[in-house]
DNA sequence: GCGAAGGTGGTACCGGCGTACTACTCGCTC
DNA sequence: GAGCGAGTAGTACGCCGGTACCACCTTCGC
């Protein structure tokens, strides 16, 4: 039996993660903490096994929390679950000293499997950002580049010459008049690559057109002045 | 329904899987391959999303032929599985291009959110692994990987902990209504954060928003499924 | 000479976005 | 208790974006 503590900032949400571990044969919730000083003070009080933390909450914030919790040298481990997949977050989260990350979008049975590793003394990453983990370490630990470009992707395959123009014009945040005006077109023929050029690669509106042109390296990050 | 290729050299762990995988809703075994050449000369043959790798095997190792189904383009992700939790397994694995190393000693529905994970572009490292992993990177940890431009940034300093929440959500090409329903928000509250995210970084509209996002890091492009 | 594809333009309509207010509730400080 | 910042929520309105059409023009290939 693992004694969990729940630590949310949202009342709702640490009755689901109740409902959740409660049912489950092998957790115990023993206590529940609405921010990072209550954290902190439960975690002293009841000793759990693992701690279920929040990172935004008001007051002190899951990170904090994290930090004070695994300098307190106590057998409680701590496993971070964010709604955000976040690098920042990941990275903070772990430098802190938790035990784990994972997101709160995961199944059910996702998190008893995270918990139980971390009771265990494990880790566990959420997928998704292990994928990056890998990739950002890839200078240590792999060898090979394995990045494919734009010119590879059946999406960006599929478009006209002109309307990979438009992509790329629509990544760089312009609107359609300014487009218009760059390019010497009337603003309902903008409309008209924007509209196709949509529906190609299958992108819901321009922003996520946006994401697709930084995805596809059309365009690139500019670091702030 | 993902498509997995098992490839083990002893049939009663073959077996094994096969039951598993065929039992569970959402994977589908369309073949299995005995040693590693095999397991090459099928997955070029038969396409499945996931390939289930052994290390040990007669001939053709899991790690040789990891390397050759990667190297070979498709669309394969490599899960290998072990008995062993061995760190040189995992770093040669991964070094090889497999996009999980998981022990044959996991639960049923661990290997099933493994196989869920890999298939859809992510990654997984067992959870004993995973620990030593992080110990082994806790110096890169330590500073980041790319430094963090985003907390430099006035005009990120400028907002709130809710407003630069807002932001990274808008940055992921959210709608407002889909930022209301996953922060569990009205329409209207995100509208009022959006617009004073949007006052505040001295942006047009919430593409600028997105782009400004990309730029300070909050979002990373992510290579195409 | 004809059709197909790409590029350019137009009209009309609707929905989401952005803005400009106002207002209530916390938790904090003075 | 007054004041303030942050967060939440509402209404109303104008505008841009996205879509659904249609029309015309080039440049090809057959």
């Amino acid at each position: 039996m693992t004694s969990v503590l729940i630590v949310d900032d949202h009342p709702l949400q640490r009755l689901g993660f109740r409902m959740l571990l409660e049912n489950a044969p092998e957790t115990d919730v023993i206590g529940e903490a609405a921010h990072g000083a209550e954290a902190v003070r439960r975690t002293a009080t009841l000793r759990p096994e693992v701690v279920l933390m929040d990172i935004r909450m008001p007051g002190m914030d899951g990170i904090e929390a994290t930090r004070r919790i695994v300098a307190g040298g106590g057998r409680s481990k701590v496993l971070v679950l964010t709604t955000f997949d976040l690098d920042e977050y990941a990275h903070a989260a772990l430098r802190a000293g938790a035990s784990g990350f994972l997101l709160k979008d995961a199944r059910p049975e996702e998190l008893l499997a995270g918990i139980r590793a971390v009771a265990k003394g494990d880790a566990v990453i959420a997928p998704a950002l292990t994928r990056r983990l890998l990739d950002t370490y890839a200078d240590h630990l792999l060898t090979g580049p394995r990045g494919r470009q734009a010119e590879d992707d059946p999406r960006y395959q599929a478009l006209t010459d002109r309307e990979r123009e438009i992509l790329v014009a629509v990544g760089q945040g312009w609107s359609n008049g300014e487009i218009a005006e760059r390019l010497v077109l009337a603003e309902s023929t903008v409309k008209t690559h924007v509209g196709r050029v949509l529906a190609k690669v299958g992108a819901r509106d321009r922003i996520q057109a946006v994401i697709l042109a930084y995805d596809l390296g059309l365009t690139r990050p500019q670091p702030p002045a």
